[in-house]
DNA sequence: CTGAAAGCGCTAACAG
DNA sequence: CTGTTAGCGCTTTCAG
């Protein structure tokens, strides 16, 4: 690899001088035919700055960690869209990592910080991960912004309106003239699984309609969390025609176990999820979602850890631009 | 963050001294006493090796970069489990990275080689990647090795055994009856289309079977590729019987939408896919698919990608251990 | 057993 | 306008 040196002596001229032409200076100093030369120089070297030499020197990396709990999940490709496209057109770089249920990021985020690996991080914590485990965090002084989570300390945040998402949703039900609305919620700890319920809750109230306890579970996101949640549900008495879903996966598992177990939606029974992802539009019959704007949660949450980086300033964001948004398809309909 | 030189302060020793203790090298010269007061140092100080300092002095970062075509694809999370396993068994770390059709993977690649950000990298093309767009990564000396590509050049490379993938999943027809069997496949110019192409039209061939020209289509591995297979394979006559997929997202929407046209699955047709993931399971009725060892071909592309790296040595693999394994769900039965 | 010193590629302050 | 130089944190050779 060519290095600044090797262009210098090329272009005939001093390091110092290609530095500063290369690396954009604004006030480069330079005369046009030297800058001529050196650029010529570069591109027939083709030369590209050393990114340790550069970081080594600066102390600063221009890349920020994006650690999410599971890189599988068809929604938080959306949100790395958005990180992405946030960092890239304000010359920053995006590192994945991975957060897992065990080590709640902590170490990951240590690591990346702590080796001078990326100068912030943008970082969702998974469902399970106790309070306890993001204290440590807090006494960071890094650039770190917690995603779709609370905000317990000093950190800034970014997070969806899960509260309008879930009352959506539940609103739809209502408005199809169900009553007897379940809710299939995420873990009791989860902070967005908190947030949907006084979604629910509130719509539930709003059109003055009660339910029994037992009509929300408390199970999880995950696609088996919701097969469980559907067998849970039914065998209640009396049965819910509607059930609003937290979770997209969730609900993809619910509804394939509806199916399993004779249930006909949305004849017998009505599905709404909040989320929505490819999945959604595939699953049989396809699945009435609350989209939620991941995207722009990404993009937010870059920009937040950027400004984080360049100026120290923190924010706690609700993303309510675009709203979520009632996308209706064929698993959710009057009950009989 | 503390440096070397601070933990050298706190234990009253040289640079060189903890820099030969805290970075394990297998003859640290330095007596048990001294070591102690290092790693105690060191601890308390927190240290952690500055990755650009290491980097720059050492030209190896220890990062291995995994470009794929589209992180949100189920399939690509085994590879990138298998990848990050194997890695970090081997003390690297993996970088993710993304290519899209239109750039093929070479800008990336060339920064991220070019810039020093990674030692070496797994790559897989997309589909629609003409050959012509792969060449100027061959004539690189860059330790890079194609995953699911084909070969065309001395780079190494890593791919299934698409051949006997898509060979199992006919057979699986066969044998259940069928002799009209359609198969839906990627584009014409797909390594991997080529490959499972050969798969099916060998089994036809190993059972005396033969169908038209149009029970093959070519056109494409996403869902709503899958989508048209279904309605350009259905208006044939005579209609197929079965179709082999060659990916499983096509198969979803192949399957989604034969649901709407009012096709019963597997009565009236019966679908298998090539690759399995948890999409597969949640369909209705879930597929019957041929499991292929993504998570291996993960591990064996850094495996070999290292081995690149430390060695120069390349290889090209097939992974056929363990082999594609047929999992039978509901998707298939005898045709009526 | 331990330390001094050079140098990886880069930027920036300073000198000419 | 251009060049010299120090130093970011680390590894490693060479001296002690």
């Amino acid at each position: 690899m060519a290095t600044l040196g090797d262009v210098a002596a090329r272009a005939g001229v001093s390091i110092s001088a290609v530095s500063r032409v290369l690396s954009d200076a604004p006030d480069s100093r330079v005369s046009a035919a030297t800058r001529e030369r050196i650029v010529e120089a570069a591109r027939e070297l083709n030369y590209r700055p050393n990114f340790a030499g550069r970081a080594l020197k600066s102390a600063r990396t221009q890349v920020v960690g994006l650690v999410v709990p599971d890189i599988t999940n068809a929604l938080f490709t959306e949100l790395m869209h958005g990180a992405e496209d946030e960092a890239t057109e304000r010359g920053y770089t995006v590192l994945l990592g991975r957060s897992d249920d065990v080590r709640p990021g902590g170490e990951v985020i240590a690591r990346l910080i702590g080796e001078g690996r990326v100068d912030g991080m943008a970082l969702q914590v998974g469902d399970a991960v106790q309070p306890a485990g993001l204290r440590d965090l807090l006494t960071t002084q890094a650039p770190i912004v917690l995603v779709n989570s609370s905000n317990p300390g000093h950190v800034g945040s970014v997070t969806l309106d899960d509260h309008q998402g879930a009352l959506i949703a539940t609103r739809h039900l209502l408005e199809l003239g169900h009553q007897r609305i379940a809710f299939a919620n995420g873990l009791p700890r989860s902070f967005t699984a908190k947030r949907r319920r006084t979604g629910y809750k509130l719509a539930l109230a709003a059109a003055g309609v009660r339910v029994p306890k037992a009509y929300e579970t408390r199970i999880g996101y995950t696609v088996d969390n919701g097969r469980t949640a559907l067998h849970r549900l039914m065998a209640l008495d009396p049965r819910p025609t509607g059930i609003v879903v937290a979770n997209v996966n969730a609900a993809v598992g619910l509804l394939g176990e509806a199916r399993k177990a004779g249930i006909r939606v949305p004849d017998d029974l009505s599905v709404v999820t909040v989320h929505d992802s490819w999945t959604a539009e595939n699953t049989w019959p396809p699945l009435t979602a609350v989209k939620m704007q991941f995207y722009t949660v990404g993009r937010t949450a870059v920009r937040s850890v950027i400004r984080r980086i360049e100026t120290g300033e923190t924010s706690d964001e609700v993303i309510t631009d675009p709203p979520p948004e009632l996308v209706v398809r064929e698993s959710t309909a009057p009950p009989r």
